[in-house]
DNA sequence: GCCCTCATGTAATATGTTACATGATTTG
DNA sequence: CAAATCATGTAACATATTACATGAGGGC
């Protein structure tokens, strides 16, 4: 079977759900996924128009004739099963993530204790942000848990970013005591 | 103060410790960046040259005649300027990894718990096998401690590698539970 | 002699971001 | 009626991967 891109697939994915237009999909991944995926409308549209072009889901336009043209992809057959095949293959590898911050730690001898730790302290903030982001959807998607048949497997990737970002948070307090100490 | 991409700074920084050729740059970053960092040789070797073009380093080919030329770069004052000025500039954003098992399991309504569990079996291997790289580092590092100014630099970045990878682990454990016990 | 590591580099390709253009519909 | 949101799309650019080519030197 004919391999096509992470991006292809998440869109694939994304199309199982409710989402069918261009813009639903953008908004899904930022809303649901963005712990673990983003996507620009540069992907998005020349993507769905490839899944179109290979057969892999149907383009129908709103039907309500009065209204532009608003499209709406469906997944065909050939769809449900590229996605289903990529769904079982075995993961590749595991991510390695670009920390910026970290990068910048690595050659933190070159730089002011102060300032290390102001970057610290300002990457930390960000983090607690997130985490309280997630916790937040964390209880959205737990209030109408019934509704939505993907709910658990959802909460499942939460829970990882939740306590992934715990860790990373706990590595800044701990971090932030070290080198202030230093000096 | 021209901007450069984070490969850019990423090699400036390389440069300021013993690596001095592509190769090593390349070595250094697999071995002791891995967890947070990684490139190729297809950008290592274009962004030495466009290194060398700004005067952010020179080029000394090794003084003996008989070799063959290894090009090892060193950091000119304005190199050593644009790195410092790019440590002290604010993380612009904290990173959105790109995380396929996530993905999958997103989705993984459409897939057997079996299948989903063997993944998740998988992950958390590889996961493992990650941490007891990191702790092996973590002694090389310090077992020879006194002899490198980073030392400490680098051990923080380790500690953080070391952290996040536990509580991803810890995290497949409680899921491969939560999943298995569903049927 | 053969294989491995050291060492440099490029070209083709793949992937992703950013900025822009356009216009309808909804909400206050 | 203005502003925000919904909605689609592209072009230019930036970035990164992969595969390949080449060759020296050292160890077995």
């Amino acid at each position: 079977m004919k391999n096509y891109n992470y991006t292809t697939y998440a869109i694939l994915g994304i199309l199982t759900t409710d989402c069918r237009t261009g813009y639903a999909i953008k908004q899904m991944i930022d809303r649901s996924l963005n712990h673990f995926w983003k996507i620009s409308y540069g992907q998005i549209y020349p993507t769905l128009k490839l899944i179109v072009e290979e057969g892999l889901a149907t383009i129908s336009v709103s039907p309500d004739e009065t209204k532009p043209g608003k499209n709406e992809y469906y997944l065909t057959l050939k769809g449900k099963e590229v996605l289903k095949n990529w769904l079982e293959e075995p993961i590749e590898q595991i991510p390695v993530e670009r920390n910026e911050l970290l990068l910048k730690l690595f050659f933190g001898r070159h730089q002011s204790n102060e300032k290390t730790v102001h970057q610290l302290g300002e990457y930390k903030r960000k983090l607690e942000t997130r985490y309280a982001t997630y916790t937040g959807i964390e209880q959205a998607i737990t209030n109408d848990l019934g509704k939505e048949a993907d709910a658990s497997y959802w909460l499942f990737t939460l829970d990882y970013g939740k306590r992934v970002t715990k860790a990373a948070i706990e590595w800044c307090t701990f971090t932030l005591e070290e080198i202030s100490k230093e000096e």
